[in-house]
DNA sequence: CATGAATGAGAATTCATTCAT
DNA sequence: AATGAATGAATTCTCATTCAT
């Protein structure tokens, strides 16, 4: 049990590296039989087909990414929270470059169906971060203008970030990354005058918090 | 004579059409040619294999791009100028909505080799970029902080906004979208009191003004 | 008529070149229509195939080549006869150095059938030699022994001194080839003391001479 | 483990028949694959392309024939030195007829570079034997004339004989073969008078001999 | 007649997947 | 469970031949 479990897991990080380095189609199931130090038949004991292992790492990493997020309490200290949040993301994203790379390059995807996929989260991630941005508007902290232009905008400087990082191994201290990011969207579009709105904005923006009116 | 220019025409709009929707690896020779209504042997009169449409369809509008943007000129009407730029990049983008998509997605690139003159394209954008925002820093029309990280910021929001709107053929007013990206620049981190050195800051930011002085 | 005469040679000219460059598979129909300075269309106006121009060239060596023999009358001078022979051989050959290595190499043959012609060409020598050395024999100006393994070595000196010729290009003058062909031929397993028999024997060697008993 | 090596082997002797019977460019794959009764897949499992099959198998004559071939000792029973390399050389040809015929017959060869080799090696024999044959001269067993082309005249006999043994399959009993042959050199252009000086010559015939002094 | 663009059958090679051991 | 040899569908690219202009 605990050997399958390890075994299983070797040849997920063997076919995270491969991906990593050669992009899905470049990479070849002997490669990661190889980097895993197993025959080319045991990968398909552990794995139904190429795809699939490529579909569960960058699903796992959407997992990762999910629970990490808390739900942002307007009750409590937001910026805290938001700060939080940012700083979870980050982590979870940089703890494994590798997949993060592959879900914000798009670099080498199996297939249309699974480009699909990843367009799908980006798409609900910008639908939750166009709303709130809506009610900042209404709520005044939020400039006049196109929210989902805001969004969209906000979540393409996030991912760019991201993906260099991940792609160049540039290695800010988190902790710095957090408050430039932190700073950059505060001194963004937003014209905030009280914590709350501005923490509720932030949390979208910084992808998962889920709004309470 | 026409009729040769023609046909290599119809090939390259037709691959481009089995690229975008496909994606490069999807996309087979077979499936090309008969979108151009062509025998496959036919394809191989007018590209010497896959890899070069591929490239060819990027590379011309990698050189679309470049031509369109003008050089600023610091002395002059600067706002209009990055106005300018700005549109220019937006209508060459969009007008090849699909070639857009392949050269900022990455999605499903022919090799490692094709992806790296596409990630030093990028990084050349941003090297400009971000030596015109420290130059701002100096003038103090730029807030402080890493530049690098500002001009990843810029970078990836400007692909986000024309990836969407290549991707889902969304369909802004050019108009209102040049100026909603224009007060983004501007109301972001730049803190400006002169037009003229937020115009030397946006006309980086909009990837080709040669800063003077 | 003339005009469409010099259009044929010129094509059986540049196939003869391309094919004894490249080999006959190397060789493509666009090689050969582009040395003769025509469209490819036209190779088939003149041609109804590629196999056909190779058979053609090398049957035509062969046709001179049983032209330029003269039948060895042994009332006459039959030592000068049989050197017109080898003579006449060598010309034939020399003059087409290109078709002589085809035909000597069996390098590049369009396919089974045809190798098979080239060989009956041989055997058929091979089998006149034998008979004129056995009829030699009896008269005892041939040393005793296998005939047929006689013939085989006098007809693969032959082949091979030919064909280096043909393929380096080294060139002898002819009389001397002439004369020392003729003296390996009367100095090797001839044993002969009268001329008549040598020169039934030396013609048949030559390759095309009809005994008479 | 075993089976490795005989699935090999059966690819080789496969791809040897195929090759013999059609020639390298009508040789198929898929022919080959048959032959062996395995799938085509299989075999590039074993082998990287079709050129290295062909070029396997006739390297490996080549490299059977140089390693039967003895240095001649002069001090020792030269003549029967000699009469055991003429033994070797053909025992290793017609024991592998079908690859005796690629290497003797040249018929349909891969490619130039391919050829190259082939003509190399006979360049080489050629070389060896004009030198012996020159040294022949000094010592007065050799005829004058032109020793490149004795030797041209000696090694296209040698091999026409053994290309005919190889493609007709007809079978000489060894011995007698061997002994004719020696016979043939012997009383071919040679004068000697003596065993020693007519061994040097006669080994350097047989291809490999290096003479001292 | 000449042209050369178009054709498509055909060949080599790759590699995900299967399955006997 | 593990192995790795075998498979063969799939794909790219070639080039002799055709045929409309």
């Amino acid at each position: 049990m605990r050997d399958k479990e390890k075994r299983r897991n070797d040849l997920l990080r063997a076919a995270r590296d491969v991906f990593a380095r050669k992009g899905y189609h470049e990479a070849k199931i002997d490669d990661i039989a190889a980097a895993a130090r197993v025959a080319k038949g045991t990968f398909y004991l552990y794995f139904p087909d190429k795809r699939s292992v490529f579909v569960e790492l960058v699903d796992s990493l959407f997992a990762r990414l999910t629970s990490a997020i808390l739900e942002v309490d307007i009750a409590g200290d937001v910026d805290g929270q938001v700060k939080h949040n940012i700083r979870a993301i980050i982590a979870v994203l940089l703890d494994d470059p590798a997949v993060t790379q592959m879900l914000l390059s798009y670099t080498a995807v199996p297939d249309q169906k699974f480009l699909q996929k990843i367009r799908s989260f980006y798409e609900g991630a910008k639908q939750m971060l166009s709303t709130a941005l809506r009610d900042g508007q209404e709520m005044g902290i939020v400039v006049d203008g196109d929210v989902e232009l805001f969004a969209t905008f906000t979540l393409g400087a996030l991912k760019e970030c991201l993906l260099e990082i991940a792609m160049t191994g540039k290695s800010y201290s988190r902790e710095e990354l957090v408050s430039e990011l932190y700073r950059l969207l505060q001194s963004g579009y937003l014209r905030m005058d009280g914590r709350t709105a501005a923490a509720a904005a932030a949390a979208a923006a910084a992808g998962g918090g889920k709004r309470k009116a």
